[in-house]
RNA sequence: GGGCAGGUACCCAAGCGGCCAAAGGGGGCAGACUGUAAAUCUGCUGGCUUAUGUCUUCCAAGGUUCGAAUCCUUGCCUGCCCA
């Protein structure tokens, strides 16, 4: 284990707030003197086990510590999953079964082991000690914060403000989650910025079960591809771990050159400097191969961009087209030809018949390189001829007549 | 328990008897321009056999009317005030 010094120097990094970094520092000089490790505690989600590149600037964090010698504890919150997100307003959530927990877990095990170390690594699920919490015990648990308090978090105030709903349940959660903290006598958790209200219930809860109060530090959030919000799966910006290396590539290409420094910055050790200096078109698509390269590995990175380069560079048509379709004589008009827009709409990569006219219309459309804009287009397909389609911007397909 | 204000498309939000598939904004998609970037401009944005056609929509169920997102009744939901 390093000094205190140099444990500091890494740990500080990218984070953006330590609550209180004199703590910190006098919990590492003792598990240095008393050669033992502190525990780190952060805390996921048991619902979504797609974890994407927004959690993984807490996850290298655990890394971090881990890497200095530290217990990471990476909680599964199974029993807060089911009181409900705490950010959300409307969304109540179904209970899952332990089976399904159970299986996210193993997810999350498949996705966060790319960056952590599996044998040092231990994973909780909180449901453990909160399962067995009897109503009486869980009363007086809530016993142990006021409501002033509680509206002092942000979301809550400004709900409560706006005259929007605020369900009494939705205490609970950073209830639970500082218990959860008091019951694993976490030395460290780690949050997202968002997160920083509920990690300071846990210092406070924790000291009124005559504990040391952990430190908290918050982490940032890193934006979804939109540039704006923060990554999400429901906001649909954010890019998936197991996403296919060309989806992959292709949606961090898709970021603006501001969006993309901040991917840099938080997702990477690169000099910041250095980047500046490239074209933004080359830091971007090496950014991408460097991303897809660190979950797919090497070869996987040098195709996606090979192909994205083929795809969007030199239009080309990809080796992979999204969707081969094969018509039998049925999906024919008159056994000859079919409408464009029947055409793309059986391609599945546009919802409706309506959106597929309105695309070609548009010049939304290319059959075999040429642009289709007129809707009332019929293909005739005789067997043996095949048709490159591509629609929209980036989705492509092939059509062919099956046997 | 009582009073009041609300529930409209992906989101916010207008409409308050026919001209409403429903203004406006956001978001999304497409085109132009590009570096599949951003910014900007333009178009589209319920479904269907694309028709100035038709079907299903404005919390739910009933009702009034030639006609209802709009009026009435009941129910469900949300917020505020009073107890």
């Amino acid at each position: 284990m390093n000094d205190v010094k140099q444990q500091l120097d890494l740990i500080l990094r990218g984070a953006v707030e330590v609550i209180q970094q004199s703590e910190l520092e006098a919990k590492l000089a003792r598990a240095l003197k008393e050669k033992r490790p502190l525990r780190i505690k952060a805390g996921f989600d048991p619902t979504a086990p797609d974890l994407h590149l927004g959690h993984t600037v807490l996850i290298h964090k655990l890394k971090h510590f881990q890497d200095l010698g530290h217990h990471v504890i990476f909680l599964i919150g199974d029993f807060t999953g089911m009181i409900g997100d705490p950010t959300g307003v409307s969304e109540t959530r179904k209970a899952l079964t332990k089976e399904q927990v159970q299986e996210n877990a193993k997810t999350y095990q498949r996705q966060i082991f790319k960056i952590l170390d599996p044998a040092k690594t231990v994973i909780e699920f909180n449901s453990r000690w909160m399962g067995p919490m009897t109503a009486e015990e869980l009363i007086q648990l809530a016993a142990h914060y006021r409501v002033a308090r509680m509206m002092e978090r942000d979301d809550f105030r400004k709900r409560y403000q706006q005259q929007k709903p605020i369900s009494v349940h939705e205490f609970l959660y950073p209830l639970v989650q500082g218990y959860d903290s008091v019951t694993l006598k976490a030395d460290v958790e780690l949050g997202g910025t968002d997160q920083k209200f509920n990690l300071l219930v846990g210092r406070e809860l924790q000291r009124d079960f005559g504990q040391e109060s952990q430190v908290v530090i918050t982490m940032p959030l890193l934006e979804g591809t939109d540039g704006v919000k923060k990554m999400s799966k429901s906001v649909g910006n954010s890019i998936a771990l197991e996403d296919k290396p060309g989806d992959m590539f292709g949606k961090v290409m898709s970021v603006s050159d501001a969006l993309m420094h901040r991917y840099y910055e938080l997702l990477t050790t690169e000099d910041l400097g250095r980047v500046k200096a490239l074209h933004p078109m080359e830091a971007k698509q090496s950014l991408a191969e460097l991303i897809v390269a660190r979950y797919h590995g090497a070869e996987a990175g040098r195709q996606a961009r090979a192909e994205f380069q083929q795809k969007f560079q030199e239009r080309e048509f990809p080796d992979e087209p999204d969707v081969w379709l094969k018509l039998t004589a049925h999906d024919l008009r008159d056994g000859q030809g079919i409408g464009l827009v029947d055409l793309v709409a059986k391609t599945g990569l546009v919802p409706s018949k309506s959106e597929a006219r309105r695309l070609i219309i548009q010049g939304g459309v290319e059959v075999d390189g040429h642009k289709r804009s007129d809707a009332n287009t019929v293909l005739v397909i005789p067997v043996g001829r095949q048709y490159r389609l591509k629609v929209g911007r980036r989705k492509f397909a092939i059509v062919e007549r099956a046997r």
